[in-house]
DNA sequence: GAGCCCGATCGGCTCTCCCTATCCTATTTC
DNA sequence: GAAATAGGATAGGGAGAGCCGATCGGGCTC
């Protein structure tokens, strides 16, 4: 026959629960009315509840805390001290609540956000400001990395959202797609296809494509809309591809005319170089692209706080950015 | 139809037992084991109930305490501080217990001891040590009154316990016999009723026996089995009674041959006087006596208290002073 | 893919807590 | 002195809290 825990760890007394915080608040509310049935009322219970509830104290404490006398109930010497430690306990015990009331929103306190290279310098700077004001309370703690880190450390829970391109998926991890943004094509201004009426994105075999490092999924996603691309790096221009590299450096390089590229339009910005140097060409059809994502583990315990930033992302309305043809 | 006051009062959510100090046993635990299976082994449940408790505190508090990811249990920032709050909590409600286990003794803390006029002198000498060693925490603040003084400050709790002479009856108190103590004729040594063979408490018709005043329960008890003594003094003797006296004074009055007197015998202490002066006389038939007993309020929440004391009276073998014949 | 780990969930039981109704004792009132 | 009043204790019953074992389900390991 089983039994039960409770009574096979009749040693284990000091886990039993031996006094409820409600017990506390009953022995405090006499010791203050110094009548049972005027504490009962200040406690909303019967005065028999509070009766038997004072009592089963009294029994677990091995001692009186009140003397029922005729006309007035009276706190016995050690009464008052334990009727005054009670009062600490609630009080402390109150201040958990605070504490709770306090830590209630989930917009406050630092979140902590990855992003891969080729979306955090091109989304952050307009996210920043949107949830600044948003979520004033929620700073950002910001790490950028490759997909690959940025997955590992928000499984460790080093990072608690990441900003990522899809697909991405992990156990334990929830992710939701923030926008797409299309691929477009950075060229010289001198280039010659600046003249072709349409640009297809498999038109592309015989330039110098520009490609990020090994490790960027950025790199793998062109690769995957544009497989001749690599296969003119292996066979004659190994130097094409830039180890570590960043989106920034090789529109340097476009721009020194060492070839062409494929950049995500958040990232194309060619309004910062003069327009003699470099343009943006949108592809026609079968327009490339990318859907952006963030990503969080399942069990992260701010719900509030994803949503609050992917609105902030939807706000910045990153796919409405129109190269500057 | 009848309402619970429970489903009566939904507003008045304050009073509810928001938490248990179990609950925060629970989290506590959590916290230090970062593993619900272990936390509950720590705590003596299963798994399960700490899992439905953690959960249900989190619920209450309206925010994750834990964050419940694989291999390891992680604690939120709000979670470490109200967790560090829970284990103030819970030390506070620890000093409780620490401090009933203190105050469990009812030998600890000093009674208030109330003793009428024609005991207390004759009495406390004799239980005053007795009592400093069977109780050396339990130090007697002591008074000396008439009955009804007594009585009256005991019903009101402004005395503990009362040793006072039966009958002693009123509502609420508790009364339990000491000791009996016979009546002795004190008497001067030269007086004639020295001489007599037999010695009988009807005989006192012609002698001049001092009484103590009004509201000493004794001198009614004299007057009650000597209604003489009385008779005479109205009729011809009234300086006889002493008001505001005491037997003290009486017996330097019979000393120094002013009439005689009666005695409880732990009273008559004639080797205080050279035999010369004063004997005391032991009645043959029909021993006149008192009872004398302890009383204290029935609600009064010291029983061990109560006891050691009238043990100690016990010890004190009042019934067996010989008077010196 | 099988097995393991770990927390969540389910169905059930028991004990706790609280209720109303009533009792008991002492006091006050007529 | 009997009845009414007051105040706490007790009795009995019902709803729910707290706990259990069994099981589920996701994720990891081999």
């Amino acid at each position: 026959m089983a039994v039960s825990s409770r009574s096979a760890f009749p040693i284990c007394e000091q886990f039993r629960a031996f006094m409820t915080l409600n017990e506390l608040r009953y022995i405090v509310a006499v010791a203050r009315e110094r009548h049972f049935g005027r504490a009962a009322e200040a406690c909303f219970i019967s005065q028999p509840t509070l009766s038997v509830a004072v009592k089963k104290l009294e029994e677990e404490l091995g001692l009186s805390l009140f003397e029922r006398r005729k006309g007035e109930v009276t706190v016995t010497p050690v009464g008052e001290q334990i009727v005054a430690q009670a009062q600490r306990v609630l009080e402390e015990a109150s201040r958990i609540r605070q504490l709770a009331r306090l830590g209630q929103d989930q917009l406050d306190g630092p979140l902590r956000l990855g992003a891969i290279y080729t979306i955090g310098p091109y989304l952050l700077p307009h996210l920043i400001p949107v949830l600044a004001e948003q979520a004033p309370k929620m700073p950002l703690v910001i790490e950028e990395n490759y997909t690959s880190v940025l997955a590992e450390k928000l499984k460790r829970g080093e990072l608690d959202a990441i900003i990522i391109s899809l697909p991405f998926d992990e156990p334990g991890v929830e992710t939701r797609p923030l926008y797409r943004e299309p691929f477009v094509l950075l060229l010289p201004s001198s280039h010659p296809l600046n003249a072709a009426p349409t640009l297809d994105i498999h038109g592309l075999g015989k330039e110098d494509v520009l490609l990020l490092g090994a490790g960027h999924c950025f790199r793998d996603q062109v690769l995957e809309v544009c497989p001749d691309c690599m296969h003119r790096r292996s066979e004659t221009s190994p130097a094409q591809t830039l180890e570590g590299g960043s989106l920034e450096t090789i529109r340097y390089m476009v721009a020194s005319g060492l070839g062409i590229t494929i950049l995500p339009c958040s990232a194309a910005g060619a309004e910062r170089f003069s327009e003699r140097l470099l343009s943006v060409k949108r592809f026609d059809n079968e327009i490339p692209s990318r859907v952006v994502a963030l990503a969080w583990r399942k069990s992260f315990p701010r719900p509030d706080a994803i949503d609050a930033l992917s609105q902030a992302v939807q706000a910045c309305d990153m796919t409405c950015i129109e190269p500057a043809a």
